[in-house]
DNA sequence: GGTGCAATAT
DNA sequence: TATATTGCAC
């Protein structure tokens, strides 16, 4: 396994109330999360926060709002922002993102992410042969069991080499 | 009122 | 294209 154990990689961001614009970047950068962890974070804030909210799946807006302690944003805004991220994250689901795939896979086309093909090719591409995306365990990496403490049994995770 | 998804606008 | 905003349905 020479996989990374986990997968965001969370450069921890400070985010400081202002405009839209100062939270998003926290967003938008899918950091992961909102690291909004102030205070002496733990070393597991983030997890904490995943828990808390529940994972972005089922995190709801206002919940996040309240988390961020930002009373400048409205449910609207973060409702948007949460379908943004919640779209990437389904479609290209965290995990060991690493190099290799950029030489490797570069005979097809420009396909950047292996993850697309990894997710496939572990789920056996389902019958019908199209990347249906199942959701099922996309959802489930990200959504509920997520590896906030322990560790899932078989996911496909390091199946990359 | 709150949330999710989709469409639309910038 | 990506992000933001708005509308609609549940």
């Amino acid at each position: 396994m020479q996989c990374k154990e986990t997968d965001d990689g969370l450069p921890l961001k400070e985010n400081d109330d202002g405009d839209k614009t100062n939270w998003l970047s926290s967003v938008q950068l899918w950091n992961s999360d909102f690291n909004i962890v102030d205070h002496n974070k733990k070393p597991n804030t983030v997890s904490e926060l995943k828990l808390q909210l529940g994972g972005s799946q089922v995190a709801t807006p206002k919940q996040i709002k309240e988390v961020m302690q930002v009373d400048d944003l409205t449910n609207d805004e973060v409702k948007s922002h949460l379908q943004k991220y919640r779209l990437h994250i389904r479609k290209l689901p965290p995990s060991s993102t690493r190099n290799q795939c950029s030489e490797n896979m570069k005979s097809q086309s420009g396909s950047p992410q292996c993850p697309l093909t990894v997710s496939a090719l572990a789920k056996g591409m389902s019958s019908t042969g199209g990347d249906s995306m199942d959701g099922e365990e996309d959802e489930k990496s990200d959504g509920l069991s997520w590896r906030s403490g322990v560790h899932k049994p078989g996911e496909i995770e390091c199946i990359v080499r």
